[in-house]
DNA sequence: CGACGAATTGAACCTATTCAAAGGGTGTGG
DNA sequence: CCACACCCTTTGAATAGGTTCAATTCGTCG
């Protein structure tokens, strides 16, 4: 059931020409650019790296979600991102002795390609224009996880939940007659780990979100019936 | 008393050749990517630029210390970093419609070089192993960020405030007779905003801190006894 | 249908916040 | 040079938000 996927070169293709530093490329740049990738599937759950494994390769999600988690002594993780296909992870670090930060794990059946970092200099030396838009990215995701560490530091649960629900169905929401369903499978647990709190915590959250008519929610999946009502939760404080 | 700086030409050349990423440029190189900088001054608690204002300069900071902050409807201040000289902020994003998504104010007197976007890019234009450094640095910003994420989910208050007295430490420590001396004007609000706690709670962690024989502290400066003895408390959960 | 993992719910506990008031160091003006 | 005022800091007591531990219910997959 969960068989590590595999990607046609098509689809490998469309993938590459779908993460935003190739974008702008020709198709037969980014033929020979797609020469450079590997490919490797990996099963629901399985880890793709490990948080402090010599950090060797860059990684584009080619299909399926895979989620970004720090952990902790105490065994407490930290859920950091959930990518989706055409999202890079991975060593970005041109040269340096450096290891993964975060260690990434198929939350779905998933297929990856995998790029050594020496290679992805190469494309960065090759083609300026996706260099800067490297740099546009990485600006972004900082600015993200400056955004997380002030609803961290100044917003109370209800708030920064209702947030991350918001955040997770712009990126992953799909219309249903059930609502905006959110197209990841999300426990308790993850919601916790990506808001800071605890599985009991999360849970009495998201039960008071349905009775209050902003969410339909059951095990493992989410749906967005009220975004107005999550979005002035989420600027409490 | 509190005057804002300025800087000689020579002192700007030391400065932009300390900024990592023109630090393996020639001095030619140099000479010529100082013309392109302005020089401004700030005193003490002046702000250099505000959240949501378009983003149109990137600062390199000569002189001085400079807080970045971000702001809360609640007025609850989050501060993400302090920087001192040869460090940048402002605008990293070649182009787009975007806003300062921090505050800058100066901590210090300071001292502040200038650069228009468009300049920045055509220095990465011309220098293709520059954006490679700023990539990097990028990089070693965003897993700062993300490790500061991890301390705020899962550590509790003394440890996020001993692990930021060591951060401090390691970028402004300097050695005195009452030890490792932070060269950074720190109050104890300052700190709050730093850990996500509040003035009081940092006010008591500190004393205690301090009863403990771990720093000696007081109004606005801070000085390091036992680095180990924090290191430990920060592993702390 | 049965069993396991996920989700819910309750109650006690605890950390950290809030509100309030008092203490101290610094720098300024008389 | 001293005194006052201001701001930073400290401390206390009450409160609340979230955690923890434990038990139960629910849903889904095999």
């Amino acid at each position: 059931m969960t068989e590590p996927h595999q990607c046609s070169v098509d689809l490998r293709l469309k993938i590459l020409g779908k993460v935003p530093f190739f974008g702008d490329l020709s198709p037969a740049d980014l033929d020979k650019i797609n020469t450079l990738f590997r490919e490797r599937g990996f099963e629901q759950d399985e880890v793709i790296c490990f948080a402090g494994d010599p950090a060797e390769q860059l990684f584009v999600v080619a299909d399926g979600r895979v989620k970004l988690v720090r952990h902790t002594l105490a065994g407490k993780d930290v859920v950091l991102d959930i990518l989706k296909a055409g999202e890079f992870f991975g060593s970005l670090t041109a040269l340096g002795d450096d290891v993964y930060s975060e260690t990434a794990q198929a939350q779905t059946s998933t297929c990856i390609l995998t790029i050594g970092k020496d290679s992805f200099c190469q494309i960065l030396d090759l083609y300026p224009p996706v260099t800067l838009k490297v740099i546009n990215i990485m600006a972004a995701r900082l600015r993200t996880a400056q955004e997380y560490v002030r609803q961290l530091s100044a917003s109370p649960v209800e708030a920064r939940i209702a947030h991350t629900l918001l955040v997770l169905c712009k990126k992953f929401g799909q219309a249903t007659d059930v609502g905006l369903l959110i197209q990841v499978p999300l426990s308790r647990d993850d919601l916790a780990a990506m808001t800071g709190t605890t599985t009991e915590t999360a849970s009495r959250v998201m039960s008071q979100f349905q009775k209050d008519g902003l969410i339909e929610t059951g095990r493992q999946w989410v749906a967005i019936l009220d975004r107005a009502g999550l979005e002035a939760i989420s600027e409490e404080s």
